[in-house]
DNA sequence: CAGAACCGTTGACATTTGTCAACGGTTTTT
DNA sequence: AAAAACCGTTGACAAATGTCAACGGTTCTG
């Protein structure tokens, strides 16, 4: 079950982990079984963990007041679930995270990470490489809904992104890229003359 | 000049500098004035440097295929100026940046800011401090682009921003929430009542 | 100082996107 | 096996936003 995290880690860090390193990770990192519709977090509660993905997909999403969802994030294997906003400041968060499909997730408290960072060298310059990367994937999704028209913002996405495309149904996506369902097929049906 | 840079890091760190440390600093953040209308970056260039605006505004935008800029970032006094992306993959930025204002600049390249954080702890704690809070910045935009009409989402960006709002013309504003300078004149029209 | 550039506003109209209701075909649940 | 929930699509219409052109007032620049 944690194998598939310490091959994530050393893919990003390329200091390889010692195997007592091996070992305290894996004490650390909480396995969580998560079945479909059920939450990994709620909104209003304070985002305690953040989780690992080793199998499985989850959402992220907030509620307006007409009780529609906006669906913020779309998670898959290898990707990191967790409100950020709300477990540093500790505030109740905006979001929920829900599974979409049976998921299986490392977890692990923000005071746990800062220990194990200071612990494990190649887990600093993995998070520094995520966040990175993370900054950048957001720049451009930012730079994309804002400049482009929902029809671009669709091809974009569905190119980049092809493995969210055959996991999520379609009006996911559409909330995804901030559009209804309906529009979304209607621009699916006019791309594909 | 450098004072500026050395309280804002001393103001992020609580691990005080040493005048070492800050001997250091003005060593290696070299100043860069600018005048209105001036480009720090351009388009298909590489980004070399990240400038922390002492005094001026700026403002990073991307042209399309027709002309018209959209405005991605807008900056003043103690905000970091620069293309992440273009710094660290080393690819032609898909943006511009220029001053709006007269701007003094202290500007560091990527390979001397990785320097500075071996020697310098503060420097560290500083940038992750930064990056956490722009992420959270970046999602709470992104969140309310997805999620809000432009009505609103003009709204909350003059309550959490007023400064910008003062500092940069409206049709700038309104580029920089993705809508039209008609639009956002209407909506300040409709609001007023 | 005079001309140019810039800025916000308005009107008329076009385009994009949302809303609501309905449908048929799945898949899931009981 | 039947019922319920889910999913994508479509049509008719409404609302939001964009486009284009024009204006008057400001500010900048030579």
């Amino acid at each position: 079950m944690h194998k598939n995290l310490l091959t994530y880690i050393n893919q990003y860090s390329n200091l390889p982990l010692t195997s007592e390193e091996e070992a305290l990770i894996e004490a650390t990192f909480q396995p969580k079984k998560l079945r479909k519709k059920q939450y990994f977090l709620q909104e209003g509660d304070v985002c305690k963990y953040v989780g690992f993905i080793v199998k499985g997909a989850m959402r992220q999403y907030s509620v307006d007041e007409k009780g529609v969802e906006h669906i913020v994030h779309l998670y898959i294997e290898n990707y990191w679930a967790g409100d950020r906003e709300s477990s540093i400041m500790l505030t109740p968060s905006k979001y929920n995270i829900d599974a979409w499909e049976d998921t299986e997730m490392l977890i692990i408290t923000r005071a746990e990470m800062m220990d194990l960072m200071e612990k494990i060298p190649a887990l600093i310059k993995m998070i520094r490489l995520m966040d990175e990367r993370n900054a950048i994937a957001n720049q451009r999704r930012l730079s994309s809904t804002i400049s482009n028209t929902a029809e671009k913002r669709y091809e974009e996405f569905a190119d980049n992104h092809p493995q969210f495309i055959q996991r999520f149904p379609q009006h996911i996506i559409a909330s995804f890229l901030g559009i209804t369902k309906e529009t979304l097929s209607r621009i699916r049906k006019q791309a594909m003359k």
